[in-house]
DNA sequence: ATGGTAGTCTAACTA
């Protein structure tokens, strides 16, 4: 089973990549997230003639997330329990045995701001959430664009990045709780990987081709799904495409 | 020093 991630920015302006990139990847699950699409706008016809249904749940201009699966996704949930948010930011299905839970984190801004006080807080409802469904599921994935960059290896400057914004020692602590906390694994550190390998990088200042990016974009798995992950990788490919999303989808093998 | 680009939608916000 492929599993895979992708932050598109638009799935409007996107939804040529998303289906070039299906066709030549051919994942089983593709979470989708910042499609900004409200929900009677979601392009359901043109995915399925590519060969997946989703579930979704959008608005317009921010946030938005989905899931693409071969199968059809059962189960699907879109509410953070126990945190009211008009953002729209996660959705959980179930595909083949397979307990989906896909999160679109909130950026945070700048550390101290407000918008970071309540991605904190947003990061203790989904702490909850997961350990719930964990109780309730063995096989369980949690995919997305977390905001996060977990350890200095994910950052392309460590030292410049430390204290600010999606490497602050608050948000990386509460992605811990998630890791360690919750016993959910980093897929892509099971396998040895190339050195400053990213999944976001900056529209501006040429981030991209002078790769100063951060790996923000992950998929953990539960310990039975762990020991089932054959591979892990981003996929740089996309982001080298015209008019690309800022982030490169990420990537998961399980044999199942 | 507080930029730079992109998306949504034409003013300003979010990232």
């Amino acid at each position: 089973m492929k599993i895979a991630s992708w932050n598109v920015n638009s799935l409007k302006v996107r939804l040529p990549q998303v289906k070039a990139w299906l066709a030549e990847q051919a994942p089983d699950v593709l979470a989708l997230q910042e499609t900004k699409v409200p929900d009677d706008q979601f392009p359901v016809r043109a995915l399925q003639e590519a060969g997946y249904t989703a579930c979704y749940t959008g608005q317009r201009t921010y946030n938005g997330v989905a899931v693409l699966a071969r199968s059809a996704p059962a189960d699907v949930a879109t509410e953070l329990p126990g945190f009211a948010d008009a953002q729209r930011r996660v959705i959980a299905c179930t595909v083949a045995g397979v307990r989906l839970i896909n999160v679109y984190v909130p950026n945070g801004q700048a550390v101290g701001s407000e918008k970071y006080d309540y991605k904190l807080r947003w990061l203790e409802a989904l702490h909850r959430w997961i350990a719930d469904e964990l109780a309730a599921h063995e096989r369980v994935v949690v995919t997305g664009d977390f905001n996060i960059a977990p350890q200095p290896a994910d950052v392309h400057d460590p030292e410049a990045w430390a204290g600010s914004v999606l490497f602050s020692e608050r948000e990386r602590a509460a992605l811990q709780g998630l890791l360690a906390g919750l016993g959910l694994t980093d897929t892509f550190r099971l396998f040895e990987q190339p050195e400053a390998l990213f999944s976001w990088w900056d529209y501006r200042v040429n981030s991209f081709k002078r790769n100063r990016g951060l790996r923000i974009d992950l998929i953990l798995a539960s310990p039975a799904l762990a020991r089932a992950c054959t591979a892990a990788s981003v996929d740089l490919e996309p982001r080298r495409w015209e008019r690309p999303s800022d982030h490169a989808p990420a990537v998961a093998a399980f044999e199942l």
